[in-house]
DNA sequence: TGCATAATCTTTGTATACAACACAATTTTA
DNA sequence: TAAAATTGTGTTGTATACAAAGATTATGCA
């Protein structure tokens, strides 16, 4: 991490926590304790924390303290909403102006995480390579913010999820190599449909996960 | 304006301040000044510019100052590629929830208007009461929240438009209109498709007015 | 014991003091 | 004269002290 400055330090910090879990759902944050091991005081906290307060991430009850924000399944069908209106069309809009290259590299690394073993963390990393190309090629700067932070929410679903997402894995990536291949013959079209069905396929896939967690607890 | 805590009422006094352009776009401004103006100190005011930033309605240039976002086409396409895409989805999701009576009664506010002679600033305020009730219905924070940027970056970007727009304001009546009466037969397919049309209206006479004040400055 | 009430403790909210940096104006030097 | 160094001023960045409010514990009384 590179910030420039403590706010996005302390921004960095608390989000990566949030996400991996780190931080658990429900769990309560306070400012002092948090500054202190980041190593900052209060002030850029209460910034990084206003933050991450309008990403959803946290909720400030005044004078109680800070709560790492749960996730139901009503915000997973919001995320996934989100996400089968933009995505498909970006990639109407924008996916043109992505460099042919890097999607020959994507698929490449999409194929042969298909036949050799590796571990949830590298797959996962190729699952995201692909929508993450999507939020970069977009050059709507409002897009960017929105699919941005439904990003990273999902990010935290899906490790929450992991257990049971593992039989989901392989599917995606035939999901994601069929996007690519289509990208790659300037099919846009097809590609923005084959990307909202994979969505509803990984939303419906995220909601069992989730539904069967709550159970579990 | 009934905030509970002194940032919300900073960040409520110094946006009304940018989008009635009470401020103008590319001043500068600073924090000791502003919070002069409002009665507090520079704490909530810091973060209220905090939150406006990333709205895009100021830009923080460290040890500089504050400077008041300027508007220009690019940021237009921004705005209504935004509404276009999120807007008729919106109806076709949520359209149904909206209460018949209230739909009722803007549409009588649009056909009234037609024929006395109100003030630019109750025109505008019939212009939106349609965009905000959308806004409203859709139970999504995500779209809620960029909904609600847009929005405000549009009622600014109305204002230093106002002298050219007027022409542009009984056309708008008019499509209003259309999509009400099309809302209120339940054709909310047809209806989304006449937003459509009419944010595509909007952002071309948007574009003309913003060039022709650029030609004058 | 059970309950109301007071005292205390923890937490965020706000104000303020000081540090760090950027830029402009001024002075010094070659 | 021109360029470089220096100083001054204004701004945000950060730390910290104190206020306010809510939660929790302790206390006193029936």
């Amino acid at each position: 991490m590179r910030e420039s400055n403590l706010k996005e330090k302390a921004y960095a910090k608390i989000k990566e926590n949030i996400i991996s879990l780190a931080y658990a759902p429900g769990e309560f944050l306070n400012e002092t304790q948090l500054s202190e091991e980041i190593g900052v005081s209060r002030t850029p906290v209460r910034e990084a924390l206003n933050h991450l307060e309008k990403e959803n991430l946290v909720r400030v009850i005044p004078k109680r303290g800070v709560m790492v924000s749960e996730i139901n399944i009503a915000d997973i069908m919001d995320i996934y909403q989100v996400r089968e209106l933009l995505e498909p069309d970006i990639i109407r809009l924008y996916a043109k102006s992505i460099d042919k290259l890097l999607l020959e590299t994507i698929r490449e690394k999409i194929i042969s995480s298909q036949h050799s073993q590796l571990s949830y963390e590298e797959q996962y990393k190729i699952d995201s390579i692909l929508h993450q190309v999507l939020l970069d090629a977009n050059r709507n700067k409002y897009f960017a913010a929105v699919l941005g932070t439904v990003f990273d929410q999902n990010q935290r679903l899906r490790i929450m999820t992991a257990r049971t997402i593992k039989e989901r894995l392989s599917q995606t990536h035939i999901e994601h190599a069929r996007i690519v291949d289509l990208l790659l013959a300037d099919d846009y079209d097809a590609a923005a449909d084959a990307m909202l069905l994979h969505l509803k396929q990984s939303c419906e896939a995220s909601v069992q996960c989730m539904m069967r967690v709550q159970v579990e607890q």
